[in-house]
DNA sequence: GCCAACGTTGGC
DNA sequence: GCCAACGTTGGC
């Protein structure tokens, strides 16, 4: 089983709210790096729920894959600040996953505890104007953070 | 809210 | 196919 970290703006949609709904579409995915890391996940994979963009970039809970990628309908939807007008109904160029709510994770492991952690060295998240959605965790790299919390 | 870093677009 | 301009991400 593969294991991801998926980031969220939490002003925008939350752990909780994940949690509120059980599971939701992860629409919005418009870069073809993390395009091709949502085609890889697989059901039943778990990943990492981050909150970026506030005062303490954190891991802060888990959720897992209940749907793998299909086309994400936001693309062809004029109304839709994902609306990709280039996308063709026929060749979609962008898909999501259904994510299900897990568990939080108590305490949230901050990106600077992660930075403190040698199984993050070579993990993207940690590196200067990274931008990707979507990273790749590996074993060991969950394992490290399993470690450090309770799931509540 | 600022702005560095980065990905994408489009003129040539 | 280069690269400047632009838009976005995300830590701070």
């Amino acid at each position: 089983m593969a294991h991801w970290l998926l980031k969220t703006e939490p002003e925008a949609f939350s752990l909780d709210d994940l949690k509120a709904r059980g599971q939701e579409p992860w629409d919005g995915i418009r870069n073809y790096q993390a395009r091709n890391f949502l085609r890889q996940m697989r059901r039943g994979d778990e990943v990492f729920i981050y909150h970026s963009r506030v005062a303490t970039p954190a891991i802060v809970g888990l959720g897992r894959i209940v749907t793998e990628a299909h086309p994400d309908p936001t693309q062809f939807d004029p109304q839709s600040h994902y609306y990709d007008a280039a996308s063709r109904p026929d060749a979609p160029r962008w898909d999501l996953v259904d994510i299900a709510y897990l568990a939080h994770c108590q305490p949230p492991v901050s990106l600077e505890t992660l930075r403190e952690m040698p199984e993050f060295a070579d993990n993207p998240l940690v590196r200067k104007g990274n931008r990707l959605s979507i990273v790749p965790i590996s074993e060991s790299e969950w394992q490290a953070v399993l470690a450090r919390v309770t799931l509540v």
